[in-house]
DNA sequence: TTGACTTGTCAGTCTTTACTGACAATACCG
DNA sequence: CGGTATTGTCAGTAAAGACTGACAAGTCAA
């Protein structure tokens, strides 16, 4: 009496694969790879840590990709490695609270993307403020335009300073207690436009 | 007596390039093609408004990169058309005020990737749901796993919803005297690890 | 209007990025 | 250890994205 057992659940595929989709289209909106995006959506919708056979099948990509695509994941922290005793293949689990992943992705683009952009910065103000003071003892006629192109350069890297100092106080205040109060204040500011 | 006038200034545009390439990699860091990025920069840096063909020279593109980078700059409000009477050329300008262009840019970023993705997640929400209750209804196996389904999809979406009120909170405060004030304050919440 | 100049468009081409699959390296079992 | 299951790497290829340049469309002075 015994039937052969569904091999894939209708509705459940149907309803993962929406949401994983949207999550790779908003990945690839932000800068982020795709397929990273996919089998980060996966693996925060299962239930139990996935290995790289399942992932593969389930969003049919080669194992290459899915190799390079985990290797990515596990250095923005979105997911974890996890090893069950007696048994041979690795398998990945995600972050199951968004607030916490999100935080963490904010802290990997502040040490990548941001730091290095504030410095670039700063030495590029710097370059500029010697190039103008060096035309001014030169007595160069192009003195005033390079005194102007140092002030704009040093308002924009002022604003990244700025900016850096925005990402630090949100980061300071984490995902959290005061995270969640201040995120719940949000909802209440009195809207613009 | 007079001297053939020296045409590009080498030191002032040594400075210049810099920058330029600086912004360039930053706009195609966060999904903003490199072109764009550095046409904008060009602006930010001039001290009066610019026409096409100055910027083509400068930057060494073709006008057609040139018209079309020009027209997603204008669609990201980060430039404005100058007309001036009894001029032909069109000519184009910067914002000066480099939080009052990052605000613009994050209100354009909402309107067209925030707003589509929070609501594409109601609706996946809402999909799951009615999926989870018909399982139920039908008595069929994958029941449970539909409604773990759903509660994982809810959780995303409540997220994402909080997400836009955040965005919505920090376009409220402004590019202006408050929101100047909330940054100074930022700098000096204690800073995370 | 015409004609000269400027800007917009887009097919074709070039460049960059993503993906596959064969092979190498690694991990684990007995 | 040796054998095998699994994962990592990377050269080659496929796909996506950016850029050019020829042509079309628009604009303005006369």
């Amino acid at each position: 009496m015994s039937q052969k057992p569904q091999t894939s659940p209708k509705a459940l595929t149907e309803v993962e694969d929406r949401f994983i989709a949207q999550w790779g289209e908003i990945s690839a909106l932000w800068g982020v790879n795709r397929t990273v995006g996919r089998i980060h959506a996966l693996l925060y919708l299962s239930r139990q840590p996935l290995d790289m056979e399942t992932i593969t099948k389930r969003l049919q990509i080669s194992h290459g990709n899915c190799s390079t695509s985990i290797r990515d994941l596990l250095a923005w922290n979105s997911i974890r490695r996890v090893h069950v005793p007696g048994e041979r293949r690795v398998l990945y689990e995600s972050e199951q609270d968004p607030w916490t992943w999100f935080h963490a992705c904010i802290r990997e683009r502040r040490r990548r993307e941001v730091v290095p952009v504030v410095d670039a910065m700063h030495e590029i103000t710097d370059h500029a403020k010697l190039s103008a003071d060096a035309a001014d003892a030169a007595g160069s006629p192009e003195a005033a335009d390079l005194h102007d192109a140092f002030e704009r350069i040093a308002r924009f890297a002022k604003f990244m300073d700025e900016f850096q100092d925005l990402i630090d106080a949100f980061l300071a205040v984490g995902a959290g207690p005061l995270g969640k109060a201040l995120r719940t204040v949000a909802k209440f500011v009195p809207k613009a436009r």
